[in-house]
DNA sequence: CATGAATGAGAATTCATTCAT
DNA sequence: AATGAATGAATTCTCATTCAT
């Protein structure tokens, strides 16, 4: 990488670092592109050979994040979706759901500036990306995992879903507000909600073996 | 009620409309308010004799949509919260959301709009107002709801709480964008997840005999 | 005075007493019309009934708070106009001064309030009015003080109006914000230099000696 | 100077003009903005890139124009604090008031504008600036061209004090209404007036004989 | 590439005044 | 006489975007 590069990259870095603070801090609509280009120590104009306007920036800084989660949290669940180990496909996905949910815990604002602006069609598009390694999409992780795990599964997308605005839902009123309980007191009814999801969606005759494995995680 | 008393009535309800119109059509930012009072056939200083500005309007709007949707669902199913009849606890519910869904997907902007803009704090404190009779927070009725069905729920206000964000974050998605399933594919899903959330939420001991009324509606 | 009448007179004095605590509070330019009505407990459009408008209002409010200090300070000097008795003119002038300055320090608000908005020729029209005897403007009182004092002023009004100017510039300052020095600290040098004052435009022949020094610069 | 410094300098000028033309031919309240900013040729968003808002145009205007007149001034009299010639105090100080007063009637908005604006805190601390030599306070000025000129005064900031307060209050007056009398007709009195002032605040000792006839009231 | 001065459309808000009740 | 809802002109201030340097 040129030194070129290496300043452009450092610019669009600090731009980064810039909005996502002022976007927590003051709100979207309230940071003006003036604002971000003040914090980040560049010219206005500056702004507009990085990115097309606010929003763009917005959506480019919200991939990024949501792949940063995602990914650091795979690396911390050791997640292998090649092989299922003895892990049932339950515990698997809730261990996910509880690393993330620590993570959030910690960073609030990360949660707010996600939840706020992440939609569904969004997160289906979400890459983990890899600087050395190929990226790819999460979802298409999922699905590997699932076939990996020799369930039988009659939605598996639908299933994602359920899960993912279950969760979502629940812990940005839950962290941020600590409405109506605790995060602590939420994870064990969440989780067991997501056992609930999976068994519902697992094709009949397959389900009873599993269920005996049910462990509430939290 | 006086002429003028009617008239201010009139107006306000005028502006309600135009600025309902509005929300949806291009959104609350971009929505000015002489946007509104130019809808509303109303001049641009009236509109501060009724609210306070345009996110005064906003929450007063919500609140008043909220309160027509959950009367009417109510209404319509005829919910009695003093008798349970021979309903369980979980067809009520489920009654009652499907009623709600329906008449979402015939009024999508109501759904973008409340939904955008509802939180759990402001849908604790809807009341159910009645012309006639006395007016009631929705929440009470709830927990009379939960009283009157002799069921012991561990933590009514989570259960209310985990079902109430699993079914406004899915019904947005698939309501409004179709992703990844239709209204009618998620019912099923959909309503089964709301009774497993329910029996993990009951005391142990009770728990048995309820199950074997499951049936999924919808 | 018929019951009417004294009705309009309470509205229009509780008109004068919210104005006048307004302006002291929040300056003319910042209150508005509503706010006097408003803390007059009067509609707004009964105050066009008694002013044409927030100015008219104030050249009311000034001659009636004008005459009434200035009449107080007479009656508390027991000011004659008719007999000299054994007092000076100088000291007749700075004792009314020194009244007028004590009042000041007591009110500031009122001091702020005429300061601001007093200029020359209204204060030569006010009037000292008095329910009961007639009224007579303050100017012709000053010139029937110097006539029955016996002394030969070269220029009465320009004495009157330099006095004045020096003493209203100082008190506003010294009051209202204790610069360059105390009040207690200002009154002798003040005093003094009205004495000089005085002096100077005396005629030659009384006060020869000092016309002597004179010499005009300039 | 670079020419972007000068182009934004000229933008500065263009922006006092503008709003001294029309703050003195409509008033500061009835001045808006939009006109500053049209009569100088500017963008209205250019205006708030040079002042917070209309009052702080004013602040600086003002004080610029007070320091450029005592600057003039002081060059028009030759005046040096660092040597007292054969001049004496007195004759410094009034002839300095002199040149002042001749500026004044010469350019009557100037005095309108500045009197109507110039508080006795802030004309404490006006620069005498000068592009080649060092900028001084003209109060610092005063006070040496009065240990200069080797009198012992007992409070020289009270002495300037009344001066100042004597002289602004009059020639508002005098120059833009013409009352009471012609500024011609002012001079001597008021000259004389300046000297008493001074003589009153000399030390006993020196101006022993004077002192004698002076007696405080109040 | 980078800058930041300049732009001007447009949004929110205020308020004196009118007038039907 | 009193009211206060309605008006809409006027004003302040913001900010995305452009472009000359």
């Amino acid at each position: 990488m040129s030194k070129l590069d290496e300043k452009k990259k450092k610019k669009r870095e600090a731009l980064f670092t810039a909005a996502f603070h002022l976007f927590n801090t003051k709100g979207i609509r309230q940071t003006s592109i003036s604002d971000i280009a003040q914090e980040a120590s560049v010219a206005k104009g500056t702004f507009y050979l990085y990115f097309k306007d606010k929003f763009d920036l917005r959506d480019k800084l919200i991939a990024e994040k949501a792949s940063q989660i995602l990914m650091q949290a795979a690396d911390e669940t050791r997640l292998d979706i090649n092989r299922m180990d003895n892990k049932s496909l339950e515990d698997e996905i809730i261990e996910l759901v509880d690393v993330i949910l620590d993570r959030m815990e910690r960073e609030p604002q990360l949660l707010r500036f996600i939840t706020k602006n992440l939609s569904w069609g969004a997160f289906r598009h979400i890459s983990i990306e890899d600087g050395e390694r190929e990226s790819m999409p999460f979802y298409d992780g999922y699905h590997r995992m699932i076939a990996n795990s020799g369930r039988k599964i009659k939605n598996p997308d639908l299933m994602l879903f359920m899960i993912v605005e279950l969760v979502s839902g629940c812990c940005y009123q839950v962290i941020l507000h600590g409405q109506p309980v605790s995060l602590a007191d939420l994870k064990g009814p969440l989780y067991q909600a997501i056992r609930g999801i999976i068994r519902d969606q697992e094709e009949a005759g397959e389900a009873g073996v599993e269920n005996k494995k049910i462990r509430v995680a939290g």
